[in-house]
DNA sequence: CAAATTTGTTCGTTAAGCCTAACATTTAAG
DNA sequence: CTTAAATGTTAGGCTTAACGAACAAATTTG
């Protein structure tokens, strides 16, 4: 069997290969069938079932209630869709103006439709960026791999002055809630203090400067770099 | 059963919509079971199985062996899907450099998975356009009939001087060889002859000045307006 | 106008992707 | 370490949209 375009596989093995990749882009954790059951919001027998497919298709490595890895066939399948994905993000945002708490929906249904020519022109229009909208890495025509990924704001040592490098597009809400504080990649910030048992991470920003206290989902979602 | 959003029928559902109202948007004979799995590459028996299921829906009417009419709401649903192609053909071409005979196949699948939202703001983003790259009139969002539709090049009087109005966008090959001819919406010509037998129409282009012959296809896939 | 041809319809089947229910395995708790 | 709980798998069905084969109706032709 051939190396296939991302075209030939069905919208239903495209998500799974694109969910199996992201499990592991920013935790070292590999996934299971319900918690993907549970994201694409389907039983998890029809995962398990998914999964054999894929398995069959040389995209995934899978014994029975064995774990779940993606062949090079399959990461580069899933690469190609993070891609997509992640250009149909900033493309939303840069050329018709929606704001990044919106144009996740919208591009995991394009994601699976626009062509190929499309994504190179949306590249090329936006002059080949290399983070979306919530910074996360975009990655090249080639597959080439992620840039740095820096370190959650919540593990991040107290006293250190960082700067924002992404942020989980995984909640609106929580987007939204960032906007109104004005944070976004690329704003720095100091780590004032994690205090532990209230799980709440106090930082400094500038610009007007003021103090903000993150509570664990939010300083998680966070990640930031040493500036 | 209420009005539903486009978004609630199937694609198969959306494109036999869009097949019977386009069937009649240039020429007023009604499409039939045939032509239509012709043009959707299908068998005539998928057709006929999914026009019953439409007429279930109310949304065209059809009796065994009658005619094929659509309903109001049926019509609602065409013209919405229209109106989807048309825009993406535009949005392509205009903002991403497409060619005028590179657009319909994209716009084709397209059409079916952008949402309302997107639409509009590629309509805001184009200015609100009247007219598709082929020349093609794009509905209003309230679904405002056409505009004028002028007549085909073929029909024109000898001797008149006219506008290109429309050109159909049927034959991708053919659109590539009126560019090549300086051919487009909005260019201006003179019908110097029609000769009946050879199926030859004969017009003068200025800028410059040219004679130009045009088969009966060609003259049938030109639509002109008098200036 | 009757026969032949074309056109349209019905019906049984297939494949994908989902479901529920029943069962198997692994992991966690006592 | 044994049982209970959680997790994963299999089997059987449903729905949609396609197909081909067989049949029905309409149209064209001789």
């Amino acid at each position: 069997m051939d190396v296939m375009p991302v075209s030939d596989l069905s919208h239903a093995a495209q998500n799974y290969l694109k969910l199996i990749w992201s499990a592991t882009e920013w935790s070292p954790a590999p996934i299971t069938v319900s918690v993907m059951a549970e994201r694409l919001g389907v039983r998890p027998s029809t995962v398990s079932d998914g999964i054999k497919k894929l398995a069959g298709q040389g995209l995934v490595t899978h014994a029975p209630y064995g774990s779940i890895e993606l062949t090079d066939a399959g990461r580069a399948h899933a690469v190609a869709m993070v891609r997509r994905h992640r250009l149909l993000e900033t493309f939303l945002v840069d050329v018709l103006g929606y704001s990044w708490d919106e144009v996740h929906d919208e591009a995991e249904v394009l994601e699976h439709t626009v062509s190929d020519t499309l994504i190179d022109r949306m590249d090329r229009k936006l002059g080949h960026p290399v983070r979306d909208p919530h910074g996360d890495p975009i990655p090249g025509a080639d597959g080439r791999p992620s840039m740095p990924k820096g370190t959650q704001l919540s593990a991040a040592a107290a006293g250190n002055t960082v700067a924002i490098t992404r942020i989980s597009d995984a909640d609106p809400q929580m987007l939204r809630y960032f906007t109104e504080l004005g944070l976004a990649p690329d704003t720095r910030l100091t780590v004032t203090e994690h205090r532990p048992y209230a799980d709440v991470t106090t930082v400094r920003v500038h610009e007007p400067e003021r103090d903000i206290d993150l509570g664990a989902s939010a300083s998680d979602a966070i990640w930031v770099v040493a500036v």
